[in-house]
DNA sequence: TATATTAATCGTAATATTGCAATATACAAA
DNA sequence: TTTGTATATTGCAATATTACGATTAATATA
């Protein structure tokens, strides 16, 4: 299929699912550490930065952009992107709350 | 391509970009929930509780056990799986140093 | 030994992802 | 208005992922 069969689990687990996702490519990962380190909004400079050709870096910046993780504005002919601080505290609370499963149990297996 | 380019990122990026991955599909959330939850190892019963085909949940497990994420034990004709809770501990640490990067800087952004 | 039970593996269809060349769009400057 | 610069979009090839039926492998039980 290729298809995620969504409808079969909760609205938390896809949530959790579709951010996790947008993190699964270095690429990604890559320009959201760029976006918080040089505090400033960057632009194309990710072209250059990241080693791969502008539409591949457009196309990601777009993935992080659908889901809020990162906004643009056009300056001139350059767009420039920084995290959006807000979503990103929304999906880290979602996220930990994931990692931090094992904090609320206490099995002991084998 | 449908091949990422992992060369031209470190190490780190990869690893995260790795783990992300394999939390970014519902049925491995939901595995790994089931798991932590029953406390006690399951097994066959993810396939009822989980509404996928056998195969498949073969699958996702084997995609979690490659990761380090659970272990499992044959006991008779089923097998036990458990979240291998030092590896856990391991992954949850790489995975916050990079949703904490926030923390660590303060941009300001329009 | 024959039969059931459980889980892994194989093979395959449907779909998604990645990456880029080519092109389009939008705006600034000459 | 033309030219240049920066980014987005389109189209496509290569590969990956998801899901499952069919089968295999391994073990337990009758």
């Amino acid at each position: 299929m290729g298809l995620a069969k969504t409808e079969i689990f909760t609205d938390s687990q896809n949530k959790i699912a579709l951010f996790a996702k947008v993190f699964g490519h270095p690429a990604r990962v890559a320009i959201l550490q760029q976006l918080f380190k040089l505090n400033t909004c960057v632009c194309g400079n990710l072209v250059t930065e990241i080693g791969l050709a502008q539409p591949t870096i457009s196309q990601h910046l777009k993935e992080l952009k659908s889901l809020g993780l990162i906004k643009g504005n056009v300056e001139g002919t350059s767009v420039c992107y920084c995290i959006d601080k807000e979503n990103w505290q929304d999906m880290k609370v979602t996220m930990q709350e994931f990692l931090n499963q094992d904090i609320e149990q206490n099995n002991t297996c084998f």
